[in-house]
RNA sequence: GACCCCAUCGUCUAGUCCGGCCUAGGACAAUGGCCCUUCAAGCCAUGAACACCGGUUCGAAUCCGGUUGGGGUCGCCA
């Protein structure tokens, strides 16, 4: 029943009973299709918690092609509910990664819009309000579990066929309810999902999937701390923001259905679903920074062209045609339909990448090349960084350049300095695992500067007990190839997070390897 | 473990909806050659896949079922 005609168009939820001719159908149909054409709303909602992730671009990129297609609207909104990991840097970072690969939007926090704000952290009385109603209907319930009582339920349910939350506070009575929380004791909101029967929907690319309600916990809506999780955000947004078409990663197809019960309780219609496929590592695991550089950062520093990245996302899932692959942005909308998604999670290849940046490349004409390069790092701005790193060291402007060569190189070859990397009282495995942990703490060290750099790798050699000046030298030859460089934390700043991390996480893995 | 999704060359994919035109096409990578002072580029060529089993059918990569395999989810993260 599901096979047939999925995934090909021909899949529209709503009715189609036999009850119509064909030529009324076929009328109804072209309607519907102009309506949806003249309203199509979507957004990407990326959450401001680390670096501009290749990830967010890609999903970006579907809902901006798929808004230009038919005209509607792209939104760009952020998901800054989890208050301790966002910060405004990696908000504004996201933004400016964005746009650079070339995506803008019709509404977003930056340039405002009809259905702001688009900030969550600045939407939470509608999450307040609209929460209430739910609680008051009995579509939703406060739970006083402790983390605690919660992490132990989670230990004894290991193994089992049900693992999530087991409802204890779900038969609390509506006046203990109500004075508990008077009282001050601390609470969640969670949704009372039905407990028999079976959610459905429909996804476009799927066709119908059915959850049985058991399955099902009663998801957190509201946190201790009075701010929504994502699930209760993301549907009050969708739903106020009048977004159309919600188009995600597959990892969120599971948590669906309680989209789709919030949706029903709250008396809303929901959008239409579109899960893609997600971006795999070479091992087929979801894409992730330890196997794969992710940060859209990256791509910049390591000098890919952003029209050749956003070409390659195009070609993750969805093709332009049998025998072609290269395709501008304008030529993506001009023949967009989810019809030619194909849903095997595709695997990022950054050699595929790099030959379809050569292509773009050498597309350019020589003075094309010229301003590209000064846009990545010959241009002004990043020399005059260089300049204080080797004034004192030049004699002739003839030296700067190999001098500075290591600040215009990508990833560095290891054999020279191998013998000095693993010191006579070290293993590889210290050095390596040292680097690697290097990299984890910078993964969050968001101020680049070389004094902020300096307190973190002080830190750092503390927690693992090394001596300071050892561990500058590794990082110095891990991030260099060479033993002697301008200052060391002048230099990694200059070098910027991307490349620093890139270099420190590919020396691990080369130190771990040799034999 | 439970639930959900997926399944064509090593990788990205075309073909699958509407079964025959598929001795399965293109691209990246690989290998060999041509070109060339060298390298690169370019050009030519080669190897490389319908996961498996069963069913339906005159005919299946294509439809159905099962198996296997891979992935995702099961957070007061998104």
């Amino acid at each position: 029943m599901i096979g047939a005609g999925r995934r090909r168009g021909t899949h529209r939820p709503g009715g189609s009973g036999p009850l119509l001719p064909g030529f009324l159908l076929t009328a109804v149909a072209r309607l519907r299709t102009v309506a949806a054409t003249m309203s199509v709303r979507v957004r990407i909602a990326p959450s401001p918690t680390g670096d501009p992730h290749v990830g967010t671009a890609y999903i970006a990129l579907f809902n901006y092609v798929f808004a230009k297609k038919h005209g509607g609207q792209f939104v760009l909104r952020i998901e800054d509910t989890d208050r301790a990991r966002s910060t405004a840097d990696s908000e504004a970072a996201i933004l400016r990664a964005l746009r650079w690969v070339g995506l803008s939007w019709d509404e977003g926090p930056d340039i405002g819009g009809p259905h702001g704000p688009y900030r969550q952290s600045e939407r939470s009385e509608m999450y307040q309000s609209e929460v209430a109603k739910l609680v008051a209907s009995g579509a939703a319930y406060r739970c006083f579990c402790t983390a605690e009582r919660l992490a132990e339920m989670r230990a004894l349910a290991k193994g089992k066929s049900f693992v999530g939350y087991d409802g204890k506070c779900r038969g609390v009575d509506r006046n203990e309810s109500d004075g508990r929380a008077a009282a001050g004791e601390p609470f969640v909101v969670r949704l009372a999902m039905p407990k028999t029967g079976e959610t459905t929907l429909v996804d476009r690319l799927r066709g119908e999937v059915r959850f049985e309600n058991t399955q099902i916990d009663d998801q957190i809506l509201l946190k201790t701390d009075g701010f929504p999780t994502y699930h209760l955000a993301n549907v009050v947004d969708d739903h106020r923001m009048g977004i159309t078409h919600v188009i995600r990663a597959e990892e969120w197809l599971s948590s669906t259905p309680k989209h789709v019960e919030l949706y029903k309780v709250f008396g809303w219609s929901a959008p239409e679903w579109i899960h893609m496929p997600l971006l795999r590592n070479a091992d087929k695991s979801k894409i992730s920074k330890r196997k794969n550089p992710v940060s859209l950062d990256y791509y910049r520093a390591a000098g890919f062209l952003p029209e050749a990245l956003l070409n390659y996302l195009g070609t993750m899932g969805w093709s332009i045609a049998g025998d072609r692959e290269k395709f501008t942005l304008a030529e993506m909308i001009e023949a967009f339909t989810f019809d030619r998604m194909s849903l095997g999670g595709p695997v990022f290849d950054l050699v595929k990448l790099s030959a379809m940046n050569a292509d773009y490349l050498r597309a350019l004409d020589d003075s094309g090349i010229v301003s590209r390069l000064r846009e990545w790092r010959l241009g002004d701005d990043y020399l005059r960084q260089l300049v204080p790193l080797v004034r004192q060291r030049i004699q002739r402007m003839d030296e700067f350049v190999p001098m500075t060569e290591l600040f215009f190189s990508g990833d560095l070859d290891y054999t020279p300095v191998a013998k000095d990397l693993v010191a006579k009282n070290r293993t590889a495995k210290d050095v390596a695992d040292c680097l690697l942990g290097f990299v984890e703490a910078l993964d969050v060290q968001r101020d680049f500067s070389h004094a902020a750099l300096e307190a973190a790798a002080r830190a750092f050699a503390e927690k693992i007990a090394w001596d300071p000046k050892e561990l500058f030298m590794v990082v110095r030859m891990a991030a260099t190839a060479r033993k002697a460089t301008p200052p060391l934390f002048e230099t990694l700043a200059v070098l910027g997070r991307d490349l620093v991390r890139r270099r420190l996480r590919l020396c691990g893995e080369w130190v771990k390897r040799r034999p």
